[in-house]
Order: C-alpha cells, then structure tokens, then sequence
DNA sequence: CGAGCCGTTGATAGTCATCAAAATGAGTGG
DNA sequence: CCACTCATTTTGATGACTATCAACGGCTCG
C-alpha cells in the first residue's frame, strides 16, 4: 500500500502488523540501503559459528534454520517465509549460534547490521516492533520444544504442515494448494524423526484422507481433521484476526 | 555494586551485560515501582492463555516455562533462575502462549507491564538490552529444541545438567556443588522423557561416575565427562568470558 | 541414456514407554 | 517420638514406536 514494489515491502508489513509505525518510521526502514542478491537452494545465508555482518530480509523464496550436534545430526529449529528478517536473531549477538540455509531458490535483501542497530537505537517503534516480531519467533520455538518433545511422529509432522499452512497463508503467500517445498529428510530434520519414518507418516496421512500429494505438492482435503491430528491451534503464532484457512467443509470454528 | 541490596539488581546485571547502560538508564530500571512477591512451589507466575498485567522478575528460587499438549502430556521449555524477568515473552504479546511456574519457593517482583513499555520507548539502550537479552534466551531455546530432537535420553539429561550448572555460575549462584531443584518427573517433562526412564538413564550416570547424587543433591565429579556425554558447548549461551566450571580435574579446556 | 537424488518398501533391532508395585524419605499429628 | 500418609524414587516385565539397514523404483537432468 505504501510503496508498490519496494523489496521490503512485506518485511515492513509484519513489522507494523506488530506494532503501528507512523509515516517517518516506514521511510526510514524502506530508505535502509540494501544489496539484493539471489540464492540457489542449500545456499548459506547465515553460518553456525560465523560473525554476520548484515541481516538478511527474505525477499522471495524459503529458508531454513538449523544446528547441527556432535555426531553429524542436523536439527531444522525454524522455516522463514518471506519477509521474514533472517538474522534478527544474531543482530545484537556477535556470533551466529546457528545456520540458515535457502530451502529453494529465492532472493535476499541484505541490510547493513549497524544499519539495523542504529534504527533500532534511533526509532524505538520500530525496536518494539523487531522484539515483537522475534518475540512470535520464540513463541513458534516453544511450540516446536513441545512438537519435538512430547508428540509422536504423526501429531509432528501434521503441526508441521499445519503451521506452515497457517504462515504462509497469513502473509497472503498460499497459492490455493500449498507446496511443501522440503524433501522428506528435511522433514524428518525438522521433526527429530527419520526420513524413512516420515515417508511412512506421510502415507499414512495420505491413506486416512488427511493429506493429498503430487511430488511435492499438498493438499489438505479436510484441514478440521488434519488440525486434530496435529494438535495444532494457532493461538501460540499470535496473529492477529482470525482469517479462515481453507474453509468450505463446513468446518466449525473453535477459539 | 551500583546499589547494594535492590531486589532488581541482578536483574540489571544481566541487563548491563547484554549492553552497556549509563547512569539514568540504572536508575530508571532501578527506580520501576515493583511489588515483591513469596511464592510456593507450583505457584504460577503467567497462566497459559491468560492476560498478563504485569512481568515478574526472579529474585530468587527458580521457575520454569511449560505448555501442555492436548493429550494433557506437559513439556518444560525453559529453566529460569534468579535475575531472569520471567515475562519480556509475554510483555509485548497480549496473551500468554506458555505458562510460568515456580519450581522452588522463592521471591519475584511485580513490574507493571506499561511501565516496562514506556521504559524501553523511552530508553533505547535499555530496548537493546532487553532485545539481547531475549535473543539469548531464544537460543537457548534453539539448543532445546536440537536436544529434544536429535539427543538420545542420556545426551539430553547430561546436556540439561550442564546448561543448568553453567549458567548458574554465570551469575555467581552456584554453591560449589549443585543443587538440582526439580523432581524426576520435572526433569522428565524438560527432556521429552518418562520419570522412570529420566530414574534409570540417572542411575547410569552415576554408574559411570559422570555425577553422584543424594537426594537432589548433584555433584560432577568429571565435568569434562558430562560434557562430552551431553554435547555440551556453551557457545550458545552468549557468555561473556571463558570463566572456568569446576576446574582441578585437569580438564584441558576447548575452545 | 546413464547419473543421481529422492521416494518407497521390507525386515529387523533398539530405545524408550507403559504398567505395576515395592522401597525410600519427608512431613504430620497424636 | 513414633505411626501414618503421601510424594518421590526405584525396580521389573512387557510392548510399542521409531531407527537402522538394505534394496529397488521413479523422476529429473545433462
């Protein structure tokens, strides 16, 4: 609404989606300089262990977050969707505690970290917007620690697709049908299974009518059941109105 | 050393160690009204689901984070120990997506939840401390969800251990040996774990001479050890300085 | 059309959960 | 001070869920 086709058009949204910002705060992040640069899938945006030096703004595209223990298993802690602002994680610490990677080909506008930390010192709005928006961040981890800790494989992978679901459709991403752009070992990462046990999982969800797939694209035939399935209520994502995902099975609402 | 014996100084301590705060910025955190609370074990600070007016900072005793699936199965998904403001999570958010408990007996103070808005609205260098200071905390959430996920029962426990002594010592609380405050059963619900397996993965450990124990009791006789067995790296703390756990076992430390 | 990644399937093994019950320890009241 | 109660810890036996190992099929791409 602001400005058309700025690249971070949608990053601002969420941002004032957080918290009101008046006319002079959206100019000065729209005025931040920024590089674009294109990423194919696996691409690093942020290394464990690295000192970044700017913040990427997911522009396009989807990406990872992801740590990996002493013994070689990688663990995918977040999936960022555009307009996701990357490294707001690592923005005030000085060493990357974590990776992220391109999930699919996409494009990334890096801000300069001292750019960012100066706006933030600067235009406290938009500092209370970014704790916002990392504070739904963490609010999606602790919903993972549980996700991870005490649901079986089933109940993960459907809040997995659930939330992703949910994500992308409130930033207006869903295409109707929902691609799930990860293969079935990404999958497994991000649920602490085996990519053996999730291919089991998914078609078990195929065979009770809860998912449809065509490599690797879902859909969700009755999105009530998958719900259920997956113990998922969106409360813990903290959005703002309640949008109807997939409505049309008559599917009565609970708060 | 700013004020002797103000309930809220540990709380600035570790606020002024995210960032450097000048002299009003002390006194305006150290001048918030505040009620002081005693609490009972089991006592909520937040409810999941409700709508917290104010956010209590530990003075002392210990609480914890925990969400409930619903199958009733809980999952503790984070430690909070003195010095901790137990609610920046909820603070900008306006419904708890997590509830608070104590663990211990212990004392909090009451902030008003406005009065910490305005403050960070006012002061931005104290908007940056808090932002880091939740950035760490988010990646210690990073790090649980890798535990629970892709940790065997006794990785988990021993990383738990570590994580809990170490940042203990950070703040100077730990009494040489450590007290575990937290049954088996609590434990269980923090590693993703039943109380009888938590009970025999326990034993193991001290079968090996990793820990000994009476009552909650725990002492690490062979720090390096537990370590090793719980992939521990305290990288992703956030920690200042290098301060050396438990030396005089002749552990060659690593980087 | 071969190479290679990804998905699929089967057989087997392990880790951890579940169920049940006894042992220990702390707190309480007579 | 001791019996009593209750939470917590401990132990054993059994079973379920998921991992592991191995091999094959299908799709995409150069």
């Amino acid at each position: 609404m602001i400005s058309q086709n700025h690249p971070l058009d949608r990053f601002l949204w969420e941002l004032t989606f957080h918290r009101p910002l008046d006319d002079d705060d959206r100019k000065a992040v729209l005025d931040l300089p920024l590089r674009i640069r294109r990423m194919d899938p696996g691409a690093y945006l942020v290394r464990e262990g690295g000192v970044p030096a700017n913040c990427a703004v997911l522009i396009d595209g989807y990406a990872f977050r992801q740590k990996v223990t002493g013994e070689g298993a990688r663990q995918i802690i977040a999936l960022c969707i555009p307009g996701d602002a990357v490294d707001l994680q690592n923005m005030f610490l000085n060493i990357a505690d974590h990776g992220v990677q391109m999930l699919t080909s996409g494009t990334v506008a890096d801000l300069k970290r001292s750019d960012l930390q100066d706006l933030v010192l600067a235009r406290p709005a938009i500092g209370a917007a970014i704790i916002k928006s990392t504070l739904v961040e963490s609010s999606i981890m602790r919903e993972w620690v549980v996700n991870v800790g005490r649901r079986d494989a089933r109940e993960r992978i459907a809040h997995v697709l659930c939330e992703f679901a949910v994500r992308l459709e409130s930033r207006g991403l869903s295409t109707g049908g929902f691609e799930l752009p990860m293969t079935q070992e990404q999958l497994a990462d991000t649920t602490g299974l085996t990519p053996v046990h999730v291919n089991r999982v998914l078609k078990g969800l195929e065979a009770d009518g809860l998912i449809t797939r065509q490599r690797r694209q879902i859909q969700f035939p009755d999105w009530r059941a998958l719900q259920d399935a997956g113990d998922f209520s969106r409360q813990y994502l903290h959005l703002p109105s309640e949008d109807i995902l997939h409505d049309g099975h008559g599917s009565a609402a609970a708060p």
